[in-house]
DNA sequence: ACTTGTTAGTTACAAAAACAACTAATATCC
DNA sequence: GGATATTAGTTGTTTTTGTAACTAACAAGT
């Protein structure tokens, strides 16, 4: 019986996808952990609202494409340790307007510094143009 | 205060890299799932003997960069539904040689196909050079 | 032979994620 | 105005993962 092996798993797409991204992810993670005890979506939550400014729970699940009970999690979390405060809307108080604190403020600069960081690390080894070219690949992929 | 505001999350590489593999992740894994009711560990512990052949556990885990106690429950997982068969080595009965059943021949085969299938798709949208540098860029990121 | 160390794999428990059901507020249709 | 549907967000329960401790087999030095 002959196999066909059409492809290597290394080529499948989602595969290399998955390993380049946990492979990425290992390093900032430890930072956000170990600094400020956050998971991965309180971190993506603070990111949100120290870089695009106050927004709802529901703007960040769309943004970010997170489900709502781990944004409403997150948020829990992060209010809970003073990193933001929420507000509810007096025009429709279904929503609630959610902002950083000053701590969580100060959070979102260092963990941002340490991002930009990486991620000129990361890319240390790649010309403007291969990078742009990478970053663009990725945001068709991933429907940005 | 001025925010400095130095890169977009969009643009933070381990963020794109998340957001891509989620998105093209999900397609594959429906048909896994919904086909043969497979996990993810599961489907590539299934892929690593269709494609290379027999070998242990501990290949694999070295291989796919997985932790052993993943692919312990897989490999259990895909043997109690029939589609592997485990044979402990004489020479170190530590080690057990897996190797799939026709049944696991068979369903690695059915996933390859979609899976080849599916890859071509997703790059459907890129030119040769294109993909080449997009793989290239994402094993190196990947230090596979 | 016998302590010490290492390796392959499993198991048990804690953390995190996925999913579904729920509440409360508003909008819509009759 | 009142039943019905939607929307924002929460809570509870089940899966899945992560971590650490464990067993069993072997290796190596003494």
């Amino acid at each position: 019986m002959t196999q066909k092996h059409d492809f290597d798993l290394q080529d499948f797409l989602p595969y290399l996808l998955n390993q380049a991204a946990e492979e990425c992810g290992l390093e900032f993670q430890k930072v956000y952990k170990q600094r400020y005890g956050m998971l991965r979506t309180e971190w993506r939550v603070l990111f949100h609202l120290g870089r695009y400014g106050d927004m709802t729970a529901k703007d960040i699940c769309d943004r970010a494409r997170v489900h709502k009970t781990k944004v409403s999690r997150a948020v829990s979390a992060l209010q809970s340790r003073g990193f933001l405060k929420r507000v509810q809307l007096e025009q429709d108080r279904r929503h609630e307007r959610l902002s950083l604190t000053p701590a969580g403020v100060s959070a979102y600069s260092d963990l941002q510094a340490v991002a930009a960081d990486y991620d000129t690390r990361l890319t240390a080894n790649f010309s403007a143009e291969e990078q742009r070219n990478l970053r663009d690949a990725l945001r068709l992929l991933a429907r940005l």
